[in-house]
DNA sequence: AACGCTTATGGTTCCGGTACCATTTTTGTT
DNA sequence: AACAAAAATGGTACCGGAACCATAAGCGTT
């Protein structure tokens, strides 16, 4: 074939730092340092140099740097986007990550111990600098990759508990649902039912339930398991948790999602229904997400910021890989319990 | 630090297949082919040499091998997660990649044509084995980047009008909107708005307007342009949208929003005044998110599936990277309008 | 003019898996 | 038994930056 060569430069040399280094007269490491290094090149040099790269359309293989030990990639695993408010924590790590120049590699999904495993293994394979795991259900083999490789790791996740594997970014979970329990009792509701999505090694999730439970007990109320339930991470599963809750109780008067999905789902099905809201029944959700203070009636739920627990997950990593050993192992966020008419 | 060491295996030697080779007494090359070509060892080494690297804890270094051009790593650029849909999308990619052992960088973000180079600069510096592009404003730069690089390309967009760089996955956006904008005016609508986020620089959405002009045009309803209206992509941006265009024309009687979210948004806000919908005015998304079908009153809405779409993108760049060459340049996935009771 | 010190540049080797080719062992055929 | 063909394994070089050390040039000081 014809090869629609564009200029003159075009002999199918490969392309790298010799080559380049060839065509302006220089050492290859020359080339390198005018790269990563520039100034330690004189002006003239790297004005030449990158001249030359520009015009040769070289790209440096990245590769090759990550084998001397000098790799920008961030490994990450992540739960389902869909959803589940994480978009926000991912959209918050990229942007972190791409203004510090790393790039991000990105495993999501649900996973069982082994395929957890198979998938940290992955990552583990590009020798990332370092690693964010959000979906961990902490395998001991999976623990035992990532002590092995030199690669700082930083959990996203409930803050208390369990032992960290190294750095956490994360909120109280328990923390959080107390909060919102105790917040719907002082607004006067007794009778407070529970729904999550399936929450079997789903630690953040165990905590919720947890602070749900401690603040019925200081409140006197009893635990009474069948004013808990799990559905799907779905706007119908929130739906009908309401349905079979309400008909389980006919006097429950309020009940906290752990997911704004699932909480608006539930408004929705109150609507159907012609229930006041919170009238015949409060609402709260877990998250805040775009769309809960434009809901009728605006959501009550649970503020976090997951955009900003993204960005801190990253630079925690990049501040223990700047070399700054006084890095926080633990960081702990705030979060709001925002009061709107849902409840 | 006393080097918590498990068991005698653990001299601090570099862990590679070198060392692996040498600890079962076979050649470096030999432990390369266990791993990578199996059924050329005899079962007996296989399970040695497979059986040391367990105990040892190796996890062969992807980088090295991908220097040797067998590499498994799939660059994608997608627009920002946040309210999109999109996010299927990426679960999608993310699925179909790792059942294929191939591991996913990701770029996201809205991009000016020089920040769009950067990003593909970056990706492409890890020598991807191909690449999945989606906000994609096509700069020259990045284009010339591209066809300089091996690497094949899908582009998930529009598949209409402009040249694709290589392999294209998606829809008619111009059909879509076009049927929606037929469907409402089959219903009964005459006075029908149209809300996008930003179009500038978006073909897609320049195709849905397409599409809608297209139609009132063929209805011979004329193009007010004061029908239209730009909001960003959020809940209270459709609120707003609302607002805006029904004090704008008293007599509007339906209105078609470029994504479920916006569309979403409006719904409340009609809640919120008290609207019937569709009594009032009819409403129509785009999409179809989980929470459309949900909805109170459910919502009208484009059915497009974006999680098969990841995953078609997916599937057609692995088919061309095995070596198919009778790979299609364009797939179509379909759509739907789904027919529910806002509109 | 001679010395020390900074700055700019070059040469070589290595990171670790694997392509390529060479060599040995096993199996099958007449 | 003799030889072809297949299967299993080994040795070496290479992918492309960059660390490390060596060398050369520039410049101020006494």
């Amino acid at each position: 074939m014809t090869d629609g060569a564009e200029d003159d430069t075009g002999g199918r040399k490969r392309l790298g730092v010799r080559e380049i280094a060839k065509r302006v007269g220089v050492a290859p490491m020359t080339v390198s340092r005018a790269l990563s290094n520039p100034e330690m090149v004189s002006p003239e040099t790297r004005a030449r140099i990158l001249e030359a790269i520009e015009q040769a359309g070289f790209v440096p293989n990245r590769l090759a740097s990550s084998m001397k030990g000098n790799g920008r990639m961030i490994g990450t695993v992540v739960p389902p986007l869909i959803n589940s408010g994480i978009a926000d924590q991912v959209q918050g790590m990229s942007d972190e990550c791409h203004e510090s120049g790393y790039s991000m590699l990105l495993v999501q999904g649900e996973f069982t111990q082994e395929a957890e495993e198979r998938a940290i293994r992955n990552l583990l394979g590009w020798r990332p600098a370092g690693m964010i795991l959000q979906s961990f259900v902490q395998s001991e083999a999976a623990r035992a990759l990532l002590a092995n490789s030199s690669a700082p790791v930083v959990e996203i996740s409930e803050i208390k508990g369990r032992k960290p594997i190294d750095m956490v970014v994360g909120i109280s979970n328990f923390e959080t649902a107390y909060a919102m329990t105790m917040h719907l009792a002082a607004k006067g509701y007794k009778r407070i039912g529970f729904v999550s999505t399936p929450i079997h090694g789903n630690d953040r999730l165990q905590q919720r339930r947890t602070g749900y439970h401690a603040a019925l007990t200081e409140l006197g109320i009893p635990n009474h398991d069948n004013m808990e339930v799990e559905v799907p991470i779905t706007a119908q599963g929130g739906a009908e948790a309401l349905v079979t809750l309400t008909s389980r109780h006919k006097d429950i008067d309020a009940i906290f999602f752990s997911s704004d999905t699932l909480a608006i789902g539930a408004v929705q099905e109150c609507h159907r229904r012609g229930w006041a809201v919170p009238g015949r029944i409060a609402i709260a959700g877990y998250g805040d997400m775009d769309l809960a203070a434009q809901l009728f009636p605006p959501l009550t739920t649970v503020k976090v910021n997951r955009y900003e627990m993204g960005r801190r997950a990253v630079r925690q990593l990049l501040a223990r890989l700047g070399g700054n050993a006084k890095v926080p192992t633990i960081t702990s966020l705030g979060f709001e319990i925002v009061d709107r008419e849902s409840a």
